[in-house]
DNA sequence: CAATCATATCAATTATTATTGATATGATAT
DNA sequence: ATATCATATCAATAATAATTGATATGATTG
């Protein structure tokens, strides 16, 4: 049975790859940058100059991003365009619905209002 | 109008609010615990039972989830018992739906496939 | 009230991540 | 080819967060 909190579980592999992407969008700077992206594809000069940060840190971000596969790039000459990856985003999505509002943590070795240790 | 990337403006203060949340429950432990808690109330001894946590490691993390209201607590003689906090679930959700998902990023002066620096 | 149990807090350490400054790369224009 | 522009990478530092060990608190039991 699919367990939340058992090692090797299914729910719990899933449960750490949203934790994996939660750790990437938890950034304010990255998040702004998904949200810049929202209204289509941004060279990395607006992206820094909307979020007024340094170039390069804005790189080292688009970088994450990129790692991650929440968006995808292109070069048009000496610009270098990014856009969300909205499958990737939609997947996110999904995991998110699944481990937190999904049904219960399926890992019936413990029962809600029964404390373990109640009973010894 | 209400944008995106402008300092103040409500859809950055919300974006904030969602870095500040997604901080919180991007910790594969702290995502268990959110999990673990989809079934009901637990003790803090199950839970750091069931996650195989120490003790005061598994007391930090439940700190930070109360701090960010998503567990509420009751103490029943020696046990403490912690819930979800669904409606700031429901809340951080909503919030995760507006920004992620929600419109385009609303910042006119910024529009998509028009690099600034590109008219210079 | 002394002992024990469940939980919380605190200080110290370790690990992780963001940011900065300097430099490299890849493209275009002169 | 050289200069310049846009972007990326790298090493160093600064800032944050997780973990550990020791101790405190609050409740219960004998």
């Amino acid at each position: 049975m699919e367990e939340c909190c058992t090692n090797g579980s299914l729910k719990l592999q899933k449960l750490i790859a949203l934790s994996e992407y939660l750790k990437i969008i938890s950034d304010a700077n990255r998040l702004q940058i998904l949200c810049l992206l929202k209204n289509g594809e941004h060279c990395v000069c607006n992206i820094h100059g909307a979020l007024g940060l340094p170039q390069n840190l804005t790189s080292h971000h688009l970088k994450a991003l990129r790692d991650a596969g929440l968006v995808t790039w292109r070069r048009d000459g000496k610009w270098v365009h990014y856009s969300l990856n909205t499958d990737r985003i939609s997947y996110l999505t999904k995991l998110f619905e699944q481990v937190i509002l999904g049904g219960d943590c399926g890992d019936q070795s413990i029962r809600a209002g029964m404390c373990q240790l109640q009973k010894a």
